[in-house]
DNA sequence: TTTTATTTTCAATAATTTTTGAAAGTTTAA
DNA sequence: TTAAACTTTCAAAAATTATTGAAAATAAAA
Protein backbone atom coordinates (compact mmCIF):
# COMPACT_ATOMS: atom_id res chain seq x y z
CA UNK A 1 0.00 0.00 0.00
CA UNK A 2 1.24 3.54 -0.89
CA UNK A 3 1.44 6.00 1.74
CA UNK A 4 -1.41 8.39 0.06
CA UNK A 5 -3.82 5.24 0.18
CA UNK A 6 -2.77 4.31 3.60
CA UNK A 7 -3.18 7.92 4.93
CA UNK A 8 -6.62 8.07 3.71
CA UNK A 9 -8.03 4.85 5.10
CA UNK A 10 -6.45 5.99 8.26
CA UNK A 11 -8.40 9.20 8.39
CA UNK A 12 -11.12 7.49 7.53
CA UNK A 13 -11.29 4.38 10.11
CA UNK A 14 -10.42 7.21 12.91
CA UNK A 15 -13.18 9.13 11.24
CA UNK A 16 -15.61 6.16 11.84
CA UNK A 17 -14.48 5.64 15.42
CA UNK A 18 -15.32 8.73 16.19
CA UNK A 19 -18.76 8.79 14.74
CA UNK A 20 -19.59 5.43 17.23
CA UNK A 21 -18.03 7.33 20.32
CA UNK A 22 -20.25 10.18 19.74
CA UNK A 23 -17.81 12.80 18.11
CA UNK A 24 -18.82 14.47 14.89
CA UNK A 25 -16.96 12.95 12.03
CA UNK A 26 -15.23 15.42 10.66
CA UNK A 27 -13.90 16.54 14.26
CA UNK A 28 -12.04 12.77 14.47
CA UNK A 29 -10.69 12.94 10.69
CA UNK A 30 -8.76 16.63 11.63
CA UNK A 31 -7.40 15.00 14.58
CA UNK A 32 -5.81 11.94 12.39
CA UNK A 33 -4.55 13.82 9.90
CA UNK A 34 -2.59 15.92 12.41
CA UNK A 35 -1.94 12.45 14.10
CA UNK A 36 0.04 11.38 10.61
CA UNK A 37 1.08 14.70 10.05
CA UNK A 38 5.02 15.23 10.37
CA UNK A 39 4.64 19.49 10.78
CA UNK A 40 1.41 21.72 12.08
CA UNK A 41 -0.76 21.96 9.38
CA UNK A 42 -2.55 25.92 9.05
CA UNK A 43 -6.32 25.90 8.47
CA UNK A 44 -5.60 26.23 4.78
CA UNK A 45 -3.86 23.03 4.18
CA UNK A 46 -6.64 21.10 6.50
CA UNK A 47 -9.36 22.12 4.25
CA UNK A 48 -7.29 21.77 1.41
CA UNK A 49 -6.23 17.59 2.58
CA UNK A 50 -9.83 17.04 3.81
CA UNK A 51 -12.02 19.18 1.46
CA UNK A 52 -14.19 20.96 3.81
CA UNK A 53 -14.43 24.47 4.44
CA UNK A 54 -13.02 26.95 5.69
CA UNK A 55 -16.01 27.37 8.52
CA UNK A 56 -16.04 23.58 9.20
CA UNK A 57 -12.98 23.54 9.50
CA UNK A 58 -12.47 26.17 12.28
CA UNK A 59 -15.11 24.73 14.07
CA UNK A 60 -13.93 21.81 14.44
CA UNK A 61 -10.15 22.83 15.39
CA UNK A 62 -11.74 24.35 18.14
CA UNK A 63 -13.06 22.19 19.22
CA UNK A 64 -9.93 19.79 19.54
CA UNK A 65 -8.06 22.38 21.06
CA UNK A 66 -11.47 22.96 23.40
CA UNK A 67 -10.64 19.13 24.02
CA UNK A 68 -6.84 19.72 25.02
CA UNK A 69 -5.84 17.04 22.00
CA UNK A 70 -4.63 19.33 19.91
CA UNK A 71 -2.36 22.50 19.90
CA UNK A 72 -2.06 26.05 18.35
CA UNK A 73 1.31 26.78 17.12
CA UNK A 74 3.10 29.95 16.37
CA UNK A 75 5.66 30.06 13.57
CA UNK A 76 7.52 33.30 14.08
CA UNK A 77 7.70 35.26 10.88
CA UNK A 78 4.15 33.22 10.00
CA UNK A 79 0.95 35.69 10.75
CA UNK A 80 -1.62 32.20 10.45
CA UNK A 81 -1.96 29.75 12.97
CA UNK A 82 -0.68 25.97 12.85
CA UNK A 83 -1.95 23.08 14.40
CA UNK A 84 -0.52 19.74 15.89
CA UNK A 85 -2.03 16.94 17.58
CA UNK A 86 -0.67 14.98 20.49
CA UNK A 87 0.99 12.24 19.09
CA UNK A 88 1.60 10.26 22.67
CA UNK A 89 -1.65 7.98 22.91
CA UNK A 90 -1.73 7.25 26.15
CA UNK A 91 -1.92 11.44 26.80
CA UNK A 92 -4.56 11.32 24.20
CA UNK A 93 -6.39 9.09 26.26
CA UNK A 94 -6.25 10.96 29.75
CA UNK A 95 -6.92 13.98 28.46
CA UNK A 96 -10.32 12.10 26.68
CA UNK A 97 -10.66 10.30 30.50
CA UNK A 98 -10.75 14.09 31.79
CA UNK A 99 -12.72 15.59 29.93
CA UNK A 100 -15.41 13.56 29.77
CA UNK A 101 -15.29 12.78 32.98
CA UNK A 102 -16.06 16.53 33.68
CA UNK A 103 -18.80 17.30 31.11
CA UNK A 104 -20.37 14.11 31.56
CA UNK A 105 -19.65 11.54 34.83
CA UNK A 106 -20.20 15.27 36.83
CA UNK A 107 -23.47 16.04 35.47
CA UNK A 108 -24.48 12.71 36.06
CA UNK A 109 -24.25 12.59 39.61
CA UNK A 110 -25.90 15.62 39.68
CA UNK A 111 -28.85 14.08 38.62
CA UNK A 112 -28.55 10.74 40.45
CA UNK A 113 -28.19 12.74 43.51
CA UNK A 114 -31.64 14.71 42.73
CA UNK A 115 -33.73 11.53 41.69
CA UNK A 116 -32.40 9.88 44.29
CA UNK A 117 -34.50 11.96 46.72
CA UNK A 118 -37.65 10.75 45.60
CA UNK A 119 -40.16 10.31 47.78
CA UNK A 120 -42.58 7.87 47.76
CA UNK A 121 -44.49 4.51 49.26
CA UNK A 122 -41.87 1.72 50.77
CA UNK A 123 -43.98 -0.76 49.66
CA UNK A 124 -44.78 0.65 46.10
CA UNK A 125 -42.53 -2.01 44.12
CA UNK A 126 -42.34 0.37 41.59
CA UNK A 127 -40.67 2.92 44.00
CA UNK A 128 -38.63 0.36 45.56
CA UNK A 129 -37.17 -0.86 42.21
CA UNK A 130 -36.68 2.22 41.22
CA UNK A 131 -34.80 3.38 44.65
CA UNK A 132 -32.92 0.01 43.91
CA UNK A 133 -31.74 0.72 40.47
CA UNK A 134 -30.69 3.94 41.19
CA UNK A 135 -28.94 3.10 43.91
CA UNK A 136 -26.93 0.55 42.18
CA UNK A 137 -26.38 3.03 39.57
CA UNK A 138 -24.68 5.41 41.64
CA UNK A 139 -22.61 3.00 43.98
CA UNK A 140 -20.99 1.96 40.24
CA UNK A 141 -20.46 5.56 38.80
CA UNK A 142 -18.89 6.43 42.36
CA UNK A 143 -16.30 3.54 41.90
CA UNK A 144 -16.03 4.29 38.24
CA UNK A 145 -15.05 7.92 39.30
CA UNK A 146 -12.25 6.51 41.81
CA UNK A 147 -11.03 4.20 39.44
CA UNK A 148 -11.21 6.81 36.50
CA UNK A 149 -9.27 9.67 38.79
CA UNK A 150 -6.46 7.50 39.24
CA UNK A 151 -5.98 6.44 35.20
CA UNK A 152 -5.72 9.66 34.98
CA UNK A 153 -3.49 10.39 37.54
CA UNK A 154 -1.42 6.93 36.19
CA UNK A 155 1.91 6.68 34.18
CA UNK A 156 1.60 4.54 31.55
CA UNK A 157 4.44 1.79 32.10
CA UNK A 158 2.74 1.81 35.60
CA UNK A 159 -0.59 1.34 34.10
CA UNK A 160 0.07 -1.15 31.63
CA UNK A 161 2.67 -3.03 33.01
CA UNK A 162 2.75 -2.77 36.83
CA UNK A 163 -1.43 -2.89 36.84
CA UNK A 164 -1.52 -5.59 33.64
CA UNK A 165 0.97 -7.91 35.50
CA UNK A 166 -1.00 -7.61 39.14
CA UNK A 167 -4.42 -8.53 37.41
CA UNK A 168 -3.04 -11.38 36.17
CA UNK B 1 -39.89 14.97 44.01
CA UNK B 2 -42.31 12.24 43.20
CA UNK B 3 -41.90 8.79 41.63
CA UNK B 4 -43.06 10.06 38.22
CA UNK B 5 -40.87 12.95 37.82
CA UNK B 6 -37.54 11.05 39.07
CA UNK B 7 -38.43 8.43 36.47
CA UNK B 8 -39.17 10.71 33.51
CA UNK B 9 -35.95 12.72 34.51
CA UNK B 10 -33.80 9.45 34.61
CA UNK B 11 -35.31 8.47 31.43
CA UNK B 12 -34.42 11.63 29.91
CA UNK B 13 -31.03 11.74 31.16
CA UNK B 14 -30.14 8.47 30.58
CA UNK B 15 -30.91 8.97 26.42
CA UNK B 16 -28.56 12.11 26.31
CA UNK B 17 -26.11 9.95 28.05
CA UNK B 18 -26.28 7.39 25.98
CA UNK B 19 -26.56 9.87 22.57
CA UNK B 20 -23.61 11.10 23.78
CA UNK B 21 -22.00 7.93 23.36
CA UNK B 22 -22.98 6.92 19.98
CA UNK B 23 -26.15 5.07 20.93
CA UNK B 24 -29.47 6.08 19.80
CA UNK B 25 -31.27 8.31 22.09
CA UNK B 26 -34.72 6.25 21.99
CA UNK B 27 -32.89 2.63 22.90
CA UNK B 28 -31.03 4.65 26.29
CA UNK B 29 -34.70 5.21 27.00
CA UNK B 30 -35.84 1.93 26.75
CA UNK B 31 -33.35 0.71 28.49
CA UNK B 32 -33.90 3.18 31.56
CA UNK B 33 -37.57 2.54 31.66
CA UNK B 34 -36.59 -1.37 31.90
CA UNK B 35 -34.12 -0.53 34.53
CA UNK B 36 -36.84 1.27 37.00
CA UNK B 37 -39.75 -1.26 36.33
CA UNK B 38 -39.97 -4.10 38.97
CA UNK B 39 -41.83 -5.96 36.43
CA UNK B 40 -40.90 -7.13 32.79
CA UNK B 41 -43.20 -4.71 29.83
CA UNK B 42 -44.59 -5.69 27.23
CA UNK B 43 -43.61 -3.76 23.89
CA UNK B 44 -46.74 -2.16 23.91
CA UNK B 45 -46.51 -0.80 27.50
CA UNK B 46 -42.84 0.61 26.35
CA UNK B 47 -44.47 2.29 23.70
CA UNK B 48 -47.29 3.86 25.78
CA UNK B 49 -45.10 5.03 28.45
CA UNK B 50 -42.36 6.19 26.27
CA UNK B 51 -45.13 7.33 23.29
CA UNK B 52 -42.95 5.80 20.40
CA UNK B 53 -44.11 4.11 17.42
CA UNK B 54 -44.89 0.35 17.50
CA UNK B 55 -41.86 -0.16 14.91
CA UNK B 56 -39.30 2.60 16.77
CA UNK B 57 -40.11 0.40 20.23
CA UNK B 58 -39.26 -3.40 17.87
CA UNK B 59 -36.21 -1.78 16.73
CA UNK B 60 -34.44 -0.56 19.62
CA UNK B 61 -35.73 -3.18 22.17
CA UNK B 62 -34.33 -6.05 19.29
CA UNK B 63 -30.88 -4.36 19.24
CA UNK B 64 -30.80 -4.00 23.21
CA UNK B 65 -31.40 -7.74 22.95
CA UNK B 66 -28.43 -7.95 20.20
CA UNK B 67 -26.04 -5.89 22.61
CA UNK B 68 -27.03 -8.76 25.53
CA UNK B 69 -28.27 -5.51 27.99
CA UNK B 70 -32.42 -6.60 27.61
CA UNK B 71 -33.36 -10.37 28.24
CA UNK B 72 -36.84 -11.45 26.40
CA UNK B 73 -39.26 -12.90 28.98
CA UNK B 74 -42.28 -15.65 28.73
CA UNK B 75 -44.88 -15.49 30.81
CA UNK B 76 -46.75 -18.93 30.86
CA UNK B 77 -50.36 -18.49 29.37
CA UNK B 78 -49.34 -14.92 27.90
CA UNK B 79 -49.05 -14.95 24.03
CA UNK B 80 -47.01 -11.42 23.69
CA UNK B 81 -43.37 -11.13 24.75
CA UNK B 82 -42.04 -9.60 27.79
CA UNK B 83 -38.72 -7.62 28.12
CA UNK B 84 -36.57 -6.85 31.17
CA UNK B 85 -33.10 -5.30 31.71
CA UNK B 86 -30.48 -6.43 33.76
CA UNK B 87 -29.48 -4.17 36.57
CA UNK B 88 -26.37 -5.24 37.68
CA UNK B 89 -23.85 -2.65 36.72
CA UNK B 90 -21.20 -4.05 36.78
CA UNK B 91 -22.51 -6.51 34.62
CA UNK B 92 -24.25 -4.17 32.47
CA UNK B 93 -20.71 -2.31 31.76
CA UNK B 94 -18.93 -5.95 30.98
CA UNK B 95 -21.52 -6.43 28.34
CA UNK B 96 -20.75 -3.22 26.77
CA UNK B 97 -17.12 -3.84 27.18
CA UNK B 98 -17.22 -6.79 25.26
CA UNK B 99 -19.63 -5.81 22.72
CA UNK B 100 -17.37 -2.71 21.30
CA UNK B 101 -14.59 -4.44 21.92
CA UNK B 102 -15.75 -7.08 19.21
CA UNK B 103 -17.59 -4.75 17.06
CA UNK B 104 -14.78 -2.17 17.21
CA UNK B 105 -11.26 -3.04 18.56
CA UNK B 106 -11.15 -6.27 16.31
CA UNK B 107 -12.22 -3.90 12.91
CA UNK B 108 -9.48 -1.14 14.07
CA UNK B 109 -6.84 -4.00 14.59
CA UNK B 110 -7.11 -5.20 11.24
CA UNK B 111 -7.32 -1.74 9.60
CA UNK B 112 -3.80 -0.72 11.23
CA UNK B 113 -2.08 -3.98 10.45
CA UNK B 114 -2.88 -2.92 7.35
CA UNK B 115 -2.23 0.24 7.13
CA UNK B 116 0.75 -0.37 8.89
CA UNK B 117 2.09 -2.44 5.99
CA UNK B 118 2.79 0.68 4.01
CA UNK B 119 5.64 0.97 1.74
CA UNK B 120 7.74 4.33 1.64
CA UNK B 121 10.90 6.21 1.19
CA UNK B 122 12.41 6.08 4.64
CA UNK B 123 13.76 9.30 4.50
CA UNK B 124 10.46 11.02 3.67
CA UNK B 125 9.30 12.87 7.27
CA UNK B 126 5.38 12.26 6.30
CA UNK B 127 6.44 7.92 5.87
CA UNK B 128 8.18 9.12 9.37
CA UNK B 129 5.68 10.70 11.27
CA UNK B 130 2.65 7.74 9.28
CA UNK B 131 4.65 4.62 10.42
CA UNK B 132 5.45 5.90 14.05
CA UNK B 133 2.53 7.25 14.77
CA UNK B 134 0.14 4.44 13.65
CA UNK B 135 2.83 2.15 15.64
CA UNK B 136 2.09 4.20 18.90
CA UNK B 137 -1.57 3.52 18.31
CA UNK B 138 -1.17 -0.21 17.62
CA UNK B 139 0.52 -0.77 20.59
CA UNK B 140 -1.59 1.35 23.15
CA UNK B 141 -4.21 -0.37 21.53
CA UNK B 142 -3.24 -3.74 21.71
CA UNK B 143 -2.07 -2.99 25.95
CA UNK B 144 -5.69 -1.62 25.82
CA UNK B 145 -7.06 -4.78 24.61
CA UNK B 146 -5.12 -7.07 26.67
CA UNK B 147 -6.65 -4.91 29.80
CA UNK B 148 -10.04 -4.99 29.11
CA UNK B 149 -10.57 -8.61 28.09
CA UNK B 150 -9.38 -8.65 31.89
CA UNK B 151 -11.66 -6.49 33.07
CA UNK B 152 -14.64 -8.21 31.15
CA UNK B 153 -13.68 -11.66 33.44
CA UNK B 154 -13.33 -9.84 36.58
CA UNK B 155 -15.60 -9.83 39.33
CA UNK B 156 -16.64 -6.52 40.54
CA UNK B 157 -15.79 -7.21 44.11
CA UNK B 158 -11.89 -7.49 42.86
CA UNK B 159 -12.28 -5.27 40.65
CA UNK B 160 -12.82 -2.33 42.56
CA UNK B 161 -11.68 -3.29 46.30
CA UNK B 162 -8.64 -5.38 45.52
CA UNK B 163 -7.59 -2.90 42.29
CA UNK B 164 -8.76 0.15 43.65
CA UNK B 165 -6.43 -0.76 46.57
CA UNK B 166 -3.82 -1.57 44.96
CA UNK B 167 -3.55 1.66 42.67
CA UNK B 168 -3.49 3.40 45.71
C1' DT C 1 -4.31 55.65 10.03
C1' DT C 2 -5.63 52.34 6.17
C1' DT C 3 -4.90 48.15 4.04
C1' DT C 4 -4.37 43.35 3.96
C1' DA C 5 -4.32 38.77 5.93
C1' DT C 6 -6.52 35.74 8.75
C1' DT C 7 -10.07 33.96 11.86
C1' DT C 8 -14.78 33.65 13.52
C1' DT C 9 -19.66 33.59 13.21
C1' DC C 10 -24.04 32.08 11.76
C1' DA C 11 -28.21 31.73 8.74
C1' DA C 12 -29.25 28.88 5.07
C1' DT C 13 -28.68 24.43 3.09
C1' DA C 14 -27.41 19.73 2.86
C1' DA C 15 -26.67 15.30 4.73
C1' DT C 16 -27.64 11.96 8.00
C1' DT C 17 -30.22 9.64 11.36
C1' DT C 18 -34.43 8.52 13.55
C1' DT C 19 -39.27 7.74 13.63
C1' DT C 20 -43.65 6.61 11.93
C1' DG C 21 -47.34 3.69 10.53
C1' DA C 22 -49.36 0.65 7.61
C1' DA C 23 -48.69 -3.65 5.29
C1' DA C 24 -46.65 -8.08 5.42
C1' DG C 25 -45.16 -11.80 8.16
C1' DT C 26 -45.47 -15.09 11.95
C1' DT C 27 -47.29 -17.80 15.59
C1' DT C 28 -50.82 -19.71 18.41
C1' DA C 29 -55.53 -21.09 19.31
C1' DA C 30 -59.98 -22.33 17.90
C1' DT D 1 -57.86 -25.01 8.20
C1' DT D 2 -59.13 -19.88 9.53
C1' DA D 3 -58.95 -16.19 12.55
C1' DA D 4 -56.92 -13.50 15.95
C1' DA D 5 -52.90 -11.75 18.39
C1' DC D 6 -48.80 -10.24 17.99
C1' DT D 7 -44.13 -9.02 15.69
C1' DT D 8 -41.34 -7.40 11.95
C1' DT D 9 -40.24 -4.70 7.99
C1' DC D 10 -39.38 -0.71 5.37
C1' DA D 11 -40.47 3.39 2.41
C1' DA D 12 -41.68 7.90 3.37
C1' DA D 13 -41.59 11.78 6.56
C1' DA D 14 -39.71 14.20 10.35
C1' DA D 15 -36.15 15.52 13.27
C1' DT D 16 -31.56 16.25 14.14
C1' DT D 17 -26.88 17.28 13.10
C1' DA D 18 -23.20 18.88 10.14
C1' DT D 19 -21.55 21.86 6.47
C1' DT D 20 -21.14 25.73 3.62
C1' DG D 21 -19.83 30.25 2.36
C1' DA D 22 -20.12 34.91 2.67
C1' DA D 23 -20.08 38.69 5.85
C1' DA D 24 -18.32 40.46 10.14
C1' DA D 25 -14.68 40.68 13.33
C1' DT D 26 -9.96 40.76 14.59
C1' DA D 27 -5.09 41.34 14.24
C1' DA D 28 -0.84 42.53 11.95
C1' DA D 29 1.58 45.28 8.46
C1' DA D 30 2.15 49.18 5.68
Amino acid sequence: MQLDQAKEKFIQTWGTLGSNWGINRTMAQVHALLLVSPEPLSAEDIMEQLTISRGNANMNIRALIDWGLVYKELKSGERREFFSAEKDMWKVFKQIAKERRKRELEPIFKVLNDISQVEGDPKDPNYQAFVQSIGGIQKFAGQADDFLSKVIKADEHWFFNTLLRFMK
